[in-house]
DNA sequence: ATCCATGCAAAGCGTTTGCACGATC
DNA sequence: GATCGTGCAAACGCTTTGCATGGAT
């Protein structure tokens, strides 16, 4: 599918979610996805409430949080902790399988990843334990292996 | 060796990079690890700022929180984010390896594990990148298969 | 008309910092 | 006696909340 049927898929998505929560169908609601789906990435709220009020002057940050919240309530957004203690966010695509992110502190990469036998370990170890498995937080962190010649340089996201 | 061995060879280990560093050998600093000697396991900033108040009242806690961050570059505790964005601290023990956390949401418990496997995944996905892997944040989320008969219910640590 | 959502500002939480006093080297 | 550490309280960064207004159903 592509980008315009992506968003309209997502914006369906919303209304869904709204309509079975017996939630409103606000524009900021749908401002602050629309911000998500012409940027992308991983972006922390701070990002996004700056984004968004570049796009759409008014919107106070407390809107944000709250719909950044809604949003991962409606599986929309996927919430991780990329650096310790501050939330990144970004889109979940339905068709898309969980994957974990590996983040470069030098260069500011953030590459998402999925392996298997990863996976798999951790089904095995949490049943090895008599536990059910409710989720994961694998974060990979990084260094260039030369610094100077990296042509991801200074990028922050 | 022996708890009283350990403990001592902690100090010991305070001493020397204190030494080293030029720092001062206060008794706040020694009663902190004290503290972390007797009661091991895996604990908040918080919780240590209680257990430490408790024992030898009139440290502030901005000494408590200054003090963990350095037993943290004396390499004398660990730190870990277990659940989102609170620190948590252990002893570190030079003989012992790496491990990570599987944590259990229903009875709070928190088992270490270390997977040799998924260790070596991460070497390769980072290498894959053209990336030198400097850590990794592992934290696998559980929940008790039959939360009314687990023997280890409300633990909070 | 109802009730939810918004914007603002204030409060919250865990953590850090500025400062004068006190301790260590 | 110089310097570093401490305790206190105030500031911090990120996030949440109380409240009166505005908007969606």
């Amino acid at each position: 599918m592509d980008a315009a049927e992506e968003a309209a898929a997502l914006h369906r998505q919303l209304d869904d979610y709204l309509a079975t929560e017996g939630l409103r169908r606000t524009t900021q609601r749908q401002q602050i996805l629309d911000t998500f789906i012409a940027h992308g990435g991983h972006l922390t709220a701070e990002q996004v409430v700056s984004l968004v009020q570049d796009e759409y002057a008014g919107i106070g940050q407390a809107t944000i949080y709250r719909t950044l919240k809604l949003l991962v309530d409606a599986e929309i957004l996927d919430s991780h902790f990329l650096t310790d203690s501050v939330a990144h966010y970004e889109l979940h695509r339905p068709g898309d399988r969980h994957h974990d992110h590996l983040v470069c502190h030098t260069c500011g990469r953030v590459i998402e990843f999925y392996d298997p036998d990863i996976e798999a370990r951790q089904e095995a170890l949490a049943r090895l334990h008599g536990l059910r498995l409710v989720g994961h937080t694998h974060v990979i962190h990084t260094e260039c292996l030369d610094p100077e010649r990296c042509p991801h340089r200074q990028g922050e996201r």
